[in-house]
DNA sequence: CGGGATCCGAAACGATACTG
DNA sequence: CAGTATCGTTTCGGATCCCG
């Protein structure tokens, strides 16, 4: 496994590509993902799943998923009114590398942690 | 495929995760790794594959990596100093499952774009 | 060559208050 | 219930200068 495939980051496609990755960076993108992974929800139930997020940062996380085509949004004309979110075809793509990502990371987040701590003394 | 497994990320684990993928989600860590991912490289080599990123950042993000064992640093000792970077197995296991982060990003660029643009059209 | 130190503007984020 | 608006703080990142 010496000789990786690496996709174009090189070339002007990097552009686009880390584009699109700085949604994945932001800080509440993936753990909102996630917790639409198994089920439609409604804000303040989101908003619970992923505490501590702030109200303000869920409205703006979920703006830019909905931007971007990998959440819907359904209003419901209610009283109260009532808003479910769910993943599209295309969340649902992303949910799976995604939760790529988050098993690497709880697989090794002991670890590196150590290995922090480790660095730090010194 | 509508009942997906969620890793821990709702309880205490997901502090120690956010905690890694923050790494990932800085804003050249990904470039970083993939450009690592084929050789070992020198600081400047490093530096003109990830253009057009500055030194300050790259020596930074080094630093981080290093700092979570996803890299190591080789100073060798001649003049002018040479210093080799590369990845760890560690390193190459994120690197594996950060390639299907950006295999996503690559695939979905041009259609989030376009959904991108249609949105803001409003 | 491979950095570190400093400064500064921009962007992200949290807290709070208010609204249909 | 599901947001928006405003504000202040913190963090990030680029530019520049310096050094072994």
């Amino acid at each position: 496994m010496g000789q990786q495939e690496v996709p174009e980051l090189c070339g002007r496609g990097r552009e686009l590509v880390r584009d699109v990755l700085e949604r994945v960076g932001d800080k509440w993108s993936v753990v909102v993902i996630c917790q639409l992974g198994d089920a439609t929800r409604r804000f303040n139930e989101l908003r619970r799943l992923c505490e501590p997020i702030t109200q303000r940062m869920l409205s703006a996380t979920l703006h830019g998923l909905e931007r971007d085509g990998v959440v819907t949004r359904t209003v419901f004309d209610t009283k109260p009114v009532r808003v479910d979110y769910a993943l599209t075809p295309r969340g649902l793509s992303l949910l799976e590398v995604v939760l790529g990502l988050a098993w690497w990371a709880e697989r090794n987040a002991a670890e590196i942690q150590r290995d922090r701590d480790l660095f730090d003394a010194r």
